[in-house]
DNA sequence: ATGAAAGCGCTAACAA
DNA sequence: TTGTTAGCGCTTTCAT
C-alpha cells in the first residue's frame, strides 16, 4: 500500500547491522563518521552496507536529531534571469559542502509571509536562503526567535542581525553615471526600479550624486518610474523619447528594463548607440545577447549565492557565529550600448 | 544541543491534541482530511493548532508512512535557458498541486547514475522528474524495479515502460527548414546539436527531409558539428562562413548556438538577415532580446514542465497506471532574422 | 467517532 | 570499542 518506498526501503541499519555482525548503534555510527569505532570493524560495516545497497533515510536521521543536510532557498521566481545567477551560485557552493537544495518560490504562497514560515518549521531544511527583497521585520525576528539559521541575499536588513550579502549599488550606479557624464552626456535619462527596495533607492542617489557632483543639474523630467520589468522599460523610454528635449543616454536600474528601452528607442527609428546610449545594472546573461551588446554594471550574482551558502555553513559549524554581513563589488563593463555625444 | 530545530518543535501534534482535549490520532486525522471526524471536533482541532502555530513535521509522517508533498527534479544544471524554462513550468503546477520541489543537479555528481539513485532511496521524494537527455537503461530500470515514479521529459525511453515528454523535433525541423527553401534559399547551413541525443537527431532529420522534398541536394560542408553551447555555435559558424561557396541561411538546432552564429556573422561585417538569415530552434527568452529578433522553433518548454509534473501525480494517484508518453507540437515563430534570398 | 498502542529508521545517552 | 534503550513526531491498525 505505502508501496515504493516501503520496497526502497527493506534495506535499513538493521539490514546492515545483522549482516556485518554489529549493532545498528555502530552502524549508525560509521554513517555519521564518529570516533571510536575500530577501523576493521567501520570496514566489515562499510562492506556490508555497500553489499545490501544501503542508503540512509533521511526522515528518520532528522527525526532522530541528525542533520538532514538540505537548505531551502526562497525565491520570488525563475521568471528573471537575475535570480537563476543566483541560483546557479547556490548550487554550485552546495555542490562543494555537499547539501541538498529545496527550491521555494514565494509566488506559489503569494506574500503570506506566515506561510513561508512553514517551510522553515516542517522540518526538512536546516537553514534558508531568503532571495526576497522585501520582508518584514517579523518574519526576521521570527526566525531569530526561533534561532533558525538564515541569509539574506541582496535585501536589506531592518533588524542588524541578520546574515547578509548585497553589493555596492550606489558605487555601480555612480560609475554608470559617471561614465555616461565622461563620454560628454549630460541629459542623462534614469529609469528607476521598485522605489520600495533599498537597492533602488542606492541605484537612484548613485546617479542623483552623481549627477551633482559633476555640476549637472537634475532634471525631473528625466526620471521615469519602473518596477524592473521589460515592458516598464519600455513604457518608461517612450515617455522619455516623448520630452521636448530627450534625453542622450538612458541609465536603467536593471538589464530587463534596459532591454525594454531597447525595443523603445529602435521603434521610433533612433540607433543604438549613435542617436542615444544605453546602460544597464545587473549584467544577466541576455545584456550579452542583446545587440548592441549592453554596456551595464555588473553584480556578482552567482557569487552573492555562493556566499550565502558560506554563511549558511558558518551558522551551522557554530550557531553562535555573531551576525556577518557581506558586501560585494559591483564593476562597470564596458560593452557596446553607448557612444560618446554626437555635437552636431 | 540539537539546538533550534527543537525550539521550533515545540508543537507537536501531542500539544495540539491536549489543547483542543483529543487524541493525538484524531489531530492526525484531521490533518490528513480523514473521514470520520465529527464537525465540532475538527473544527476544535484546527482551532487549537491554529493558536499554537502548529506545522506539521513532514519528516515524522514520511517516516510514519505518510507522504512527503515533496517531488524532485534532476537537472542538469541552470546553465541552460532550456531548462530554466522547463523548471519554471514545473514549479507553476507545483503550486497547483500543492508539491515542494527538491532541485538536483547532476553537474554536482558527475555523471554517476548510481548516486543519482541516492536522490531516490533517501526517502525525501515521492517522485522525479528527469531532465537529463543521456541516462542508461538500466538506471532507467532500476527505477522500475523499486517501483518508484519518475517522468522523462525530452529525453528518450529506452525501455519503452517510462512516463514521458517531449515535443515534435522532426517537424519542428521540418517547418524551419521548409521555411528558409519557401524564403527562396538553396544553399542552407546547419549547425547540429550533440549527436548522442535523439532529439538532436530528430532535428537533423528534420533538415534532411525538407531538403529532399524541395529536391534540393544535400551538401555535407553546409553541416557542421555543434554541441549546444554558444561557442560551438560561433566556431561552426566562422567555419561555414569560411566555405567558397558559403550558405545564405543557417539553421541551428539551438537558440544558444544562434546566438553564437549572430556573434560570428556580424564579426565579418555580414548582416543579418540582409546577407544572411539565421533561424534557431528552442525559443529561449534569449531570442527575443537578440537582435533582430530570432526566428526560430518554439518548444513549448514550461508546458512540458508542466506535464511532467502531472504525469507524475497521475503516478501517484493510481501506481497501477500504464506508462504514457505525451508528444508537444513544436511551431515556427517567424521574427526577424530571416528574409528572403536576394538574388543578385 | 475517537482513543491506545505500536512502529517507521535513525541518533544519542547510558551501560558494559 | 560496542551494545542497549529510549525516544524524535507522526500514521495506522485495532479497540472501544
Amino acid at each position: 500500500m505505502t508501496l515504493q518506498k516501503n520496497n526502497l526501503h527493506a534495506i535499513t541499519i538493521y539490514d546492515v547491522a545483522r549482516e556485518a555482525g554489529v549493532s545498528d548503534a555502530t552502524v549508525s555510527r560509521v554513517f555519521n563518521n564518529k570516533e571510536g569505532v575500530k577501523e576493521a570493524t567501520r570496514a566489515k560495516v562499510l562492506n556490508a552496507a555497500q553489499k545490501l545497497g544501503y542508503v540512509v533515510n533521511l526522515q528518520a536521521r532528522s527525526l532522530a536529531g541528525g542533520k538532514t543536510n538540505v537548505i531551502g532557498l526562497l525565491i520570488p521566481g525563475l521568471d528573471n534571469g537575475y535570480v537563476v545567477e543566483i541560483v546557479r551560485g547556490v548550487d554550485q557552493e552546495l555542490a562543494r559542502v555537499d547539501y541538498e537544495l529545496m527550491v521555494y518560490t514565494t509566488h506559489r504562497k503569494g506574500n503570506d509571509e506566515a506561510s513561508y514560515l512553514q517551510y522553515v518549521a516542517n522540518g526538512l531544511t536546516e537553514g534558508i536562503l531568503l532571495v526576497v527583497p522585501l520582508l518584514s521585520a517579523e518574519f526576521l525576528r521570527a526566525l531569530d526567535e526561533i534561532g533558525y539559521p538564515y541569509v539574506l541575499i541582496d535585501a536589506v536588513d531592518d533588524t542588524g542581525r541578520s546574515f547578509s550579502v548585497n553589493v555596492t549599488n550606489w558605487e555601480g550606479a555612480y560609475k554608470a553615471t559617471e561614465y555616461l557624464i565622461q563620454l560628454g552626456h549630460r541629459r542623462i535619462g534614469f529609469i528607476t526600479g521598485i522605489l520600495e527596495l533599498s537597492s533602488t533607492k542606492a541605484r537612484y542617489d548613485g546617479y542623483l550624486t552623481a549627477l551633482k557632483d559633476y555640476d549637472i543639474p537634475i532634471d525631473q523630467a528625466l526620471i521615469a518610474k519602473g518596477d524592473f520589468g521589460k515592458n516598464s522599460g519600455y513604457l518608461a523610454t517612450q515617455h522619455l523619447l516623448n520630452l521636448a528635449n530627450r534625453p542622450t543616454a538612458i541609465f536603467s536600474s536593471n538589464d530587463v528594463m534596459a532591454l525594454g528601452a531597447m525595443d523603445a528607442i529602435r521603434e521610433v527609428g533612433l540607433r543604438i548607440p549613435e542617436d542615444i546610449s544605453i546602460i544597464g545594472f545587473d549584467d544577466v546573461p541576455e545584456a550579452v545577447s542583446a545587440y548592441p551588446k549592453l554596456t551595464t554594471v555588473h553584480q556578482p550574482l552567482e557569487e552573492m549565492g555562493r556566499v550565502g551558502v558560506k554563511l549558511l555553513m558558518e551558522q551551522f559549524e557554530n550557531p553562535d557565529t555573531p551576525s556577518k554581513h557581506i558586501t560585494l563589488a559591483t564593476r562597470l563593463i564596458i560593452r557596446d550600448s553607448c557612444q560618446p555625444l554626437n555635437r552636431e
